[in-house]
DNA sequence: TTGCTTTACTGAACACCGTTCAGTAAGTTT
DNA sequence: AAACTTACTGAACGGTGTTCAGTAAAGCAA
């Protein structure tokens, strides 16, 4: 049946004319800016029509947020590189905070917006996230006898306690309550972080 | 002049019903489902009659904002009692992590939400918040030489984003991704927190 | 090719939101 | 009593997500 064939492959054209007129504008404007009339307005058919492709503002963003995951997935992939187990985490660390302070946008919507969630009951759904996450697990495993922790779980939460907070503060701007200027906050926050590595390491 | 004295003060108490208003609404609803017209249904004046007291909704949950960062200070001098250096950090870091999680929605507000933000370009305006990180610096700075840190302000950096790390982790419900329980997430953290405060203990 | 059915799309509406402003009614002063 | 000032509001503006009846085109059967 080539007609049904073609009927499909037109509605996931359509699913992503949508999804990357979305990204794209949420990537420039954020989360609050995009709305789903600008996004009509954006590929050039009425509101409307999104919501039959779509169930809901939520969804949209969701599918998003799964690009996003995978993003961050492959930026570690890229960026953590050395072959020493603790080389390696430190390399992580930096390439999670290095990318969510440059991607603020899409970090909101992995790390801190509530909107998304909503969509999430079904457990598969977050597949693209844990494997963002097993990159840490695996990572800290592999490190595990060059760390003063008993179990790597330990330290997987800390070090990504840590670095969730170190960018959720950054870029929304509560660093200021330190007093210090911008640069003097981003050294304060390198030394930091390099001074823990050390402590936490055998 | 009595007239103007009683006009003052009524001022005030308007401007005082208006946010005693907000803040219970906040508190049961968050920020998303309070809104102008709420709060004015509420104390049964038109919506635009707020506008007369607060410049914009902005300026009213700024004022909240000040408030809950009071609230959690008290927090803070009300449960952290040792006289032990290393032990009154170890309360900080849990009543921080306590309240944030007891209070969401303020926590929210404090250290989360971007609105109210655009009120802040005054400095002496994030007076109270202040007052809560200098808590923490002081707390640090008393039990620096039992810690493995060079410097104070490097382990207050860390302490800080670590347990706003874990808490808003946890209030937007990101801890999921670990694939444990609620019961085993909380453990987890727990007693990883509990592991890194001996490992930078000297 | 004609007529019927299914599909794809949209305009207009609903119920919200923050915010503004002309107009009113009460309080205060002269 | 008249004039002025203050406190308040109804209605509107432009925005949001979302729904639904209606339309026009596409696909199909005769």
């Amino acid at each position: 049946m080539g007609i049904s064939d073609r009927k499909e492959r037109e509605k996931q054209e359509m699913r992503k004319l949508i999804i990357n007129a979305a990204m794209e504008m949420f990537v420039k404007d954020g989360y609050e800016k995009t709305s789903i009339r600008n996004i009509a307005e954006k590929i050039e058919y009425s509101p409307a029509t999104i919501y039959l492709y779509y169930k809901d503002k939520d969804e949209l963003f969701y599918e998003i947020q799964r690009e996003a995951f995978d993003q961050l997935h492959a930026y570690f992939e890229a960026n953590v590189l050395s072959s020493d187990p603790v080389e390696r985490l430190r390399e992580l660390l930096k390439a999670y905070i290095e990318y969510g302070i440059a991607n603020p946008d899409l970090y909101d919507l992995m790390f801190i917006l509530r909107s998304p969630m909503k969509a999430v009951q079904d457990n598969d759904y977050w597949e693209n996230c844990h494997n963002a996450y097993q990159f840490l697990h695996d990572t800290v495993g592999a490190a595990k006898d060059q760390l003063r922790f008993a179990d790597p779980a330990n330290a997987g939460m800390i070090l990504w306690s840590l670095g969730h907070g170190i960018i959720s503060l950054t870029i929304r701007g509560r660093m200021k309550v330190t007093r210090l200027s911008e640069g003097e906050q981003a050294d304060l926050v390198q030394e930091a972080l390099q001074e823990l590595m050390q402590i936490i390491q055998k």
